[in-house]
RNA sequence: GCCGUCGUAGCUCAGUCCGGUAGAGCCCCCGACUGUUAAUCGGGUGGUCUGCGGUUCGAAUCCGCACGACGGCGCCA
């Protein structure tokens, strides 16, 4: 049993083989069948003759329709009328099991391919994205295991939230109120005292409705959390993490994002360090664009649109205004007003990409905010322990795993990013 | 939360403004063709026009309500 890549690499020319994959197309003339059969490593066709197979044989290849599960044995060839250059002249051709009628043809609307999903999902783009995928996964948890970091895992069920303003899923527990987790940061901060280096790699969620091209209700998110350092340092290890998977990819996933639309040059590019402006340098940058940005306004979509612009790096904002940040991030010293907080912000119209910062360490301090968020410090006692018990300076973030796939794919939406998008409109299949 | 677009065959759409009893291409089925590349050519099957209500002799078409989906903004990763 040979694989297709195999052999579209010149490794079985000229030998008889078998092969095992799914109809892609299928074309008769006359007393000839051309069969393109795909499997999980490419397609190729393969040539049925009248004269060459038994009459059952080239009945089933002539009767079976796309998606059928078959079985070809014969000769590989090369030749140039065949796609891809090369092909199988079947001496036999079994059909393991005959597919009723495939929905998914040419001309299909975005809404129908979410809505056949289960079946999309064997399309060449999108496996090429879940190899990409795959490749991006195993490069965050190296690169925090490189670095010392140990993996460990939060609860994805909760008491209540950690950013205030963003909404939570809320699930029935035994008939008492939970919620699904938006963020390990409570539970990180606990555990950062405990284990001074950590990371986790999971899914979380967020009840909003944002109908754009970078939000899903369920995604998964790479976050790390330090003890003993400040939001240098994190930083750092945020330029480290990217280009470092972008790294990956570009040598081990190089067919696959060239078909999607990104050259493994541009990736190799993306090296530490990035480009770093203060909250205060981007809105100059912004006003030369010629867009006014209240202080104190948080950047939007047009802002970082514009602030990525033609860059080939992800740029980093650091420094932002306090008002409307979250109350465990730490205050400058030097600037009350600011926060030691940065977004790593990804062209494309792709976003934040990470979202981090120092955290506050002083009780009183994180108390004030919660109660300046219209919290009550006690629901969050149990957090306050961590400022109570050896309180240390740390620092930590949170990437979007999906939106590094969606810029590293060069994705016009983040739900192709992830084999069966949530968002608010659609949770099915 | 706000704004917009759409819903007609398995799929992609026309028909809706100007009401008269349902169309095209693809898919699928049958036939022809021994090198096709989304093959081609000939024939055929296929529809509670999203749902409910209203106006009308008559509604896919006009009016109202509901449902569903998609897109953009805000918020975030």
């Amino acid at each position: 049993m040979v694989s297709i890549g195999e052999i579209l690499k010149g490794r079985h020319t000229g030998k008889v083989v078998e092969l095992r994959g799914w109809i892609y197309r299928t074309r008769t003339v006359g007393g000839k069948a051309f069969v393109v059969i795909r499997d999980a490593t490419g397609i190729l066709q393969a040539t049925i003759s009248r004269d060459a197979v038994s009459p059952e044989a080239f009945q089933a290849a002539e009767k079976a329709l796309i998606e059928s599960a078959v079985v070809v044995h014969g000769k590989v060839v090369a030749d140039k009328r065949a796609p891809g250059g090369y092909e199988i002249q079947s001496d036999d051709f079994k059909v393991v099991h005959f597919a009723e009628k495939f929905p998914i043809q040419e001309d299909l609307s975005e809404e129908f391919l979410l809505d056949v999903r289960h079946l999309w999902v064997r399309s060449q783009k999108m496996t090429g994205i879940f190899r990409v995928r795959h490749t991006v996964f195993g490069a965050v948890h190296e690169y925090f295991r490189e670095h010392g970091f140990w993996e460990v895992q939060p609860p994805m069920i909760t008491p209540a939230g950690s950013e205030g303003g963003a909404t939570l899923f809320e699930v029935d527990y035994f008939g008492r109120k939970a919620f699904l987790t938006q963020s390990w940061q409570l539970y990180a901060e606990a555990l950062v005292l405990a284990m001074e280096k950590i990371y986790y790699v999971g899914p979380s969620f967020r009840a909003e409705k944002s109908r754009t091209t970078r939000h899903l209700t369920e995604y998964w998110h790479a976050e790390m959390e330090e003890a003993w350092v400040g939001m240098d340092a994190v930083i750092r290890h945020a330029e480290g993490v990217i280009s470092q998977a972008c790294a990956l990819v570009a040598e081990e996933r190089v067919e696959e994002i060239v078909a999607l639309g990104r050259t493994p040059e541009f990736l190799k590019a993306v090296k530490p360090p990035f480009e770093r402006m203060t909250y205060d340098e981007a809105l100059k940058v912004l006003k030369a664009k010629g867009i006014e940005v209240e202080w104190g306004k948080d950047l939007r979509t047009l802002e970082e649109r514009a602030l990525t612009e033609g860059k080939s790096k992800p740029v980093i904002v650091t420094h932002y205004p306090r008002v409307s940040q979250a109350f465990y991030k730490a205050r400058d010293p030097k600037h009350p007003d600011l926060v030691l907080g940065f977004d790593v912000i990804g062209g494309d119209g792709v976003g934040e990409i990470v979202g981090g910062s120092e955290r506050e360490t002083d009780l009183e301090t994180i108390k004030k905010a919660l109660l300046e968020q219209g919290e009550d410090p006690k629901a969050y006692d149990w957090y306050l322990d961590s400022r109570r018990f050896g309180s240390v300076q740390h620092a930590g973030f949170g990437m979007g795993m999906e939106r590094l796939i969606q810029w590293i794919c060069k994705l016009g939406h983040i739900r192709d990013a992830v084999p069966f998008p949530r968002t608010p409109g659609r949770f099915s299949p």
